[in-house]
DNA sequence: TTGCTTTACGAAAACGTGGTAGTGTTGAAA
DNA sequence: TTTCAACACTACCACGTTTTCGTAAAGCAA
């Protein structure tokens, strides 16, 4: 139960001043060699390490980087903390994760928890309500303080910072023409209510490449879910009446349920049905049959918007206070990975 | 590009000490009405919070909890991140992360750096290596400093310390008993390499309910896999030769595999071949067909282990150092989830 | 005036670290 | 003998906060 030695403690026990051992311990030429060697001797006996909570303060940086996520029993956002994470300790940084649940509220609360020095910068992806909300204040406040944000994936255009996404209406489009392609006429877009801003976008992709290869855009096989377990009802209906040949779900839950309720009706995938899923995950790879998704790869994103925060603290280090805000959005490819639910 | 402001700006700006502005703040009796409600109209209008690092330094507390966890991409471990998150939230905690992806040296390199002050406890989970290597020292280390550990899952007895368990024998127990139950004979153990001390306990479970209805346990059907992607052809092997009729797997992504190659080989799945599976995911869920599974709630986990250490954290307060090490292991009940791979 | 209490505030220490700027001693060159 | 440099080390400050202790000023009784 003894407590961590300090610097103090140490100088203490060898009768020497703190900046002694300090320097000694920094191997600084200042201290002659026997004291040196006696001081880390002793600190390397005792397991001395310097206190981090210390030298955040002094040297006014954490080292440490904080997420903010809407949640984290998600693929697509644990692969994004993976990548996040696997830069982040090459470069000698932790990870600390707040979950926004989604909310609003929490978001806020959790962003000026950590805004009061915990960590040197952000990257976040914004929460549904906060997107809906469109108020932004606990983003621009943290920035104007200095604090370098990155956004991803779910990011707005009303905050200059830097931001990792992918092209969401190039993928859409890449999907839906690849349908097309194969033969479909009737392709249906199940997708989540549309003020989450990629929602938006695999939207707009999907109704470009109708239009671009002249099939008309009906309102009608747009099918908007907000709750993945009343969507059955709705497919099924739809189904029933063979609106549509192929799926595009901007999410694999919505695929796999899409499939699922096609198989229970005596359906056959792909045959009847072709499904693309967007978000390639673990449901679509070990799901009865296969799904062909478009990747998104979560890990090259986290990499990516690590790289870039980074980067921007350790600049920001160097020259203090120089005001070159030169902000760059990364766009990662995607590309799609055919699988057996498409032919 | 202001800087978060500080109690010393603070009290220059308005002439008074340092000592008269915490204390204004804190709405310390000592201060006149005037003085009082002049700092902090003028805190409140700067936006003042105190600076999280200087009150960690001060408080030897930092308000965060340590999670070390093998990987993140897992449904399992961001479940129990999740609990973990939700409590730590409640109490005003920070979380953070790191992943020792089943690497002893970075767990032990993940430990090491956040024990220096960075957070006030752990949550962890042991890492493949580390259970196999049987070293522990770096978490007696920790524990010797006076920091309290909570391990959750992957356990071991070498350690005292809080845990936070599920009964893996028990509830291997109740599956297996449950496939016999439904007239089952020739039941396969699908596990990990055994050092992995869930894999072992699983497997005395399966062996025990065998032997208790006066099944022989033959060594044949035990079938360790340390790697998804080969494990295809043993078991198509094994299928072929239709050397059992039901299969107790330890995690669903073996139960997946062993599904689709039984689909593949025209075997019906639950009428051919039973499956059930450990832990209760998102695969097993939405598979072709549903499996049934043992459920292993992460959350619930996390919600207790986070209880237990936090618990632990405010106690310690209090009374110093007294030394009541009463540690105590907690069990989370499973249940068995039935879903179509079982009749 | 003296002595005492109350009010209202400030100084300083502490948490642990690292860097800058000394300080005193020794030896050697001028 | 003086002066200067090298050596080996220490003092002190700053980071931002809270808290303990101290004290000046004011009020009041004797």
């Amino acid at each position: 139960m003894k407590r961590k030695i300090t610097l103090k403690q140490i100088a203490k026990e060898l009768d020497v001043s703190i900046s002694t051992v300090s320097k000694s311990l920094r191997n600084s030429l200042e201290i002659g060699e026997e004291t040196r060697l006696k001081v880390q001797a002793f600190a390397k006996f005792y397991n001395y390490k310097p206190n981090n909570i210390a030298l955040s303060l002094k040297n006014r940086k954490t080292k440490s980087i904080g997420i903010i996520i809407p949640e984290i029993v998600h693929y697509f956002f644990s692969t994004v903390i993976n990548g996040i994470e696997q830069v982040a300790n090459e470069h000698g940084y932790s990870v600390v994760i707040c979950l926004s649940d989604d909310s609003f509220d929490k978001e806020v609360l959790n962003m000026e928890m950590l805004a009061n020095g915990s960590i040197d910068g952000f990257i976040m992806s914004l929460s549904k309500e906060t997107q809906f909300k469109g108020d932004f204040h606990h983003i621009t406040e943290v920035i104007n303080q200095g604090m370098p944000v990155v956004m991803f994936d779910r990011v707005t255009n009303d905050i200059l910072c830097d931001k990792v996404i992918i092209d969401d209406k190039a993928a859409a489009y890449e999907a839906v023409q690849s349908l097309i392609d194969s033969g479909r006429k009737k392709i249906a877009l199940v997708t989540t209510v549309d003020y989450v801003s990629v929602g938006k976008l695999r939207t707009d992709g999907y109704e470009k490449a109708l239009l671009d290869n002249g099939i008309p855009f009906n309102e009608d096989l747009i099918i908007k879910i907000e709750d993945v377990d009343t969507c059955e009802i709705t497919i099924s209906q739809l189904l029933h009446d063979r609106a549509f040949d192929a799926v595009f779900a901007v999410n694999e839950l919505f695929a796999v349920t899409i499939i699922k309720t096609a198989s229970k009706m005596g359906l056959k995938v792909p045959e009847d049905l072709a499904v693309i899923a967007f978000t390639d995950g673990i449901i679509s790879k070990y799901s009865t049959p296969s799904i062909t998704t478009v990747s998104q790869s979560g890990e090259k994103m986290g990499n990516k918007a690590a790289k870039m925060l980074i980067e921007r603290l350790e600049a920001e280090h160097d020259d203090d206070e120089e005001e070159n805000e030169n902000y760059t959005t990364e766009v990662i490819e995607t590309h799609l990975i055919k699988r057996e639910s498409t032919d």
